[in-house]
DNA sequence: TATGAGATCAACT
DNA sequence: GTTGATCTCATAC
């Protein structure tokens, strides 16, 4: 073993969303000790049209608006969850969405939750990271430096590419998604390089 | 590889 | 009544 990784916070998350989005490309995310490397992530700010906050405070959303270091979970088109963790302070209403992780721990749970093998596609996408950590509704609201929840800071340095965010209408052009270009687990490629 | 439809529901208009 | 920060399966090349 080499040294033990940096458990990361709440004043980690207590920064711009645009710094912490990039730093947790690499990170380690356990949920209930499930989990492995984030690769892919997205940033959202209250001023951003594409966010959920962007309209304001509801009921949906106001875990944004509360204070950083917490899971804001929300349900997608009807069917999937989506975990985010909130950052900068309360108020901000900005969070990060995380897109994809390289599975590591509890393999077979999340093959069984997923049923399927396909290591790549375990969680390439946040409804399918969602459903491989077993992360619903409940979870939204919880701090995320106690249990279930275990992020542990990147070990090496990795080299992050950014690019426009998937699967939005409004703000298309901001380059506001982050991940480990040429990854096999992105729930899509990074333009350019690969 | 790419494109398209269906699933399914809460928030929002 | 419409719209998604999506995924899967089917079909077409």
């Amino acid at each position: 073993m080499h040294s033990t990784p940096e458990r990361l916070t709440r004043p980690f998350f207590d920064r711009s969303v645009h710094e912490v989005a990039p730093e947790l490309i690499g990170a380690t995310l356990l949920v209930g000790g499930v989990g492995g490397v984030i690769v892919e992530v997205e940033a959202y700010h209250h001023t951003d049209p594409a966010a959920h906050s962007y309209r304001g405070r509801t009921d949906r959303n106001a875990v944004m608006f509360g204070p950083a270091g917490y899971a804001y979970v929300y349900r997608s088109y009807g069917i999937h969850w989506c975990l985010n963790f909130v950052c900068e302070g309360e108020g901000s209403a900005a969070a990060v969405l995380i897109r994809a992780l390289q599975p590591v721990s509890g393999l077979a749970a999340m093959r069984r939750r997923r049923e399927m093998s396909d290591e790549r596609r375990l969680c390439a996408g946040p409804g399918r990271l969602c459903e491989a950590l077993a992360v619903t509704h409940g979870h939204n609201g919880s701090r995320l430096d106690r249990p279930p929840f275990a992020l542990y800071a990147r070990t090496e340095a990795v080299e992050v590419a950014a690019g426009p965010r998937i699967g939005i209408s409004k703000a298309v052009e901001r380059p506001w998604r982050y991940g480990v270009a040429g990854s096999r687990f992105l729930s899509r490629p990074f333009k350019g390089r690969g």
